[in-house]
DNA sequence: CTGCATCCCGAAAGATACTG
DNA sequence: CAGTATCTTTCGGGATGCAG
C-alpha cells in the first residue's frame, strides 16, 4: 500500500494507524477505540468535559446553565458516566444548603486535551464542511425538481 | 481562574479552550464543534474512516466485511454521509458488475490525523478507565448487597 | 455487486413531578 | 440545591425485500 493520500501527507499517520490496528482489528467486543468513542461520542459528555476545563470547578446548577439544552436529568447521568470512567471527580459539601463541586480528574484533563484538538479542528473546517454540504444539497435539489 | 489542574498540565490547553469558547460559547444551534461531534459521535462514521485510511481505496463489500458488525443499510447511510460532508469520495466504475471505491479526501485525512489521536489515546489510557470501572462497580454492588 | 425503500423494535433522551 | 422517579416520545439502526 504505497502511494496513498494517507502516506503523501503525514507518515506519522501510517505508525499510529498501525498502532490501533496491530493488538486487535477494532472488533467491537471489548475494543478500547470503540469504547471510548463510544463514551465521548455521546450528545453531552464532551461538552461537559469542555465546560469542566474552560470553569474549573463547578457546580451541578453552574453546569445545568453553562451547558445549553441539558436536561437535569441528562446532565445527572453523563455526569455519573464521566464520573464511573475517572474524568471527573465529584466533591460533596455536607452544608445547607448542599453543595456539590465536579472537577476534572488527571485523566480527564489528558482526555480534554484530545478532545481540544477535534474542537478546534472542527472550527477551523467547519466553511469546508459547509460547502461540502450545499454542494450536494444542490446535487440532490435537481433530482427532485417537478 | 489561576491554578487549575488545566494550567498546571498545559499552558496550551487554555489557549485552545478560549478559541473554542470565544466565539460562541458552544450553543446548540449551528455550533461548529457541536456539529463535527455529532458526526463523528454515531456508531459508525469514526469506524469507516479509520478502515479507509488504513487500507486507502475500498469497495463497498470489502469495507462492509472489514467493519464488524455493520450492517449494508449503516454502511450506505455511514457513507453518504461522510461523502455529503466531503471527508470521503465515491467513484462509480460503469463495469458489470458495478463497482464504486470509496476513498478519503484531503479533508477526511486531516479528520482522521485527529480522530488518530482519540484513538491512540484511548488506547494508551483503556487500562485507567477499566481500573476506574471496576472501583465504582464495587462501590455500586456495596449499595445494592442483602 | 451496489444500495435504496419499508417496516419495526429497543434504547436513549425529553418533560414533568417529587424528595432528602 | 441536587438530585431521583416515572412517563412518554423520539430515533438509531437491524431485518428484509426489491431494483439498477
Amino acid at each position: 500500500m504505497e502511494g496513498t493520500i494517507v502516506d503523501n501527507q503525514s507518515e506519522k499517520i501510517s505508525h499510529r494507524l498501525e498502532k490501533i490496528f496491530t493488538p486487535a482489528p477494532l472488533q467491537v467486543p471489548g475494543c478500547p477505540v470503540r469504547d471510548v468513542l463510544d463514551r465521548i461520542g455521546d450528545k453531552w459528555s464532551i461538552l461537559s468535559v469542555l465546560h469542566l476545563g474552560h470553569s474549573g470547578k463547578l457546580r451541578f446548577n453552574e453546569l445545568l446553565h453553562r451547558i445549553d439544552g441539558i436536561s437535569q436529568r441528562m446532565l445527572t447521568v453523563t455526569l455519573r458516566g464521566l464520573e464511573r470512567d475517572g474524568f471527573v471527580s465529584r466533591r460533596i459539601y455536607a452544608e445547607v444548603p448542599p453543595r456539590v463541586e465536579y472537577e476534572l480528574t488527571a485523566l480527564g484533563v489528558s482526555l480534554l486535551d484530545q478532545v481540544l484538538g477535534l474542537a478546534v479542528w472542527a472550527q477551523d473546517n467547519m466553511g469546508d464542511i459547509i460547502t461540502s454540504r450545499a454542494a450536494h444539497a444542490n446535487a440532490a435539489g435537481f433530482q427532485n425538481l417537478p
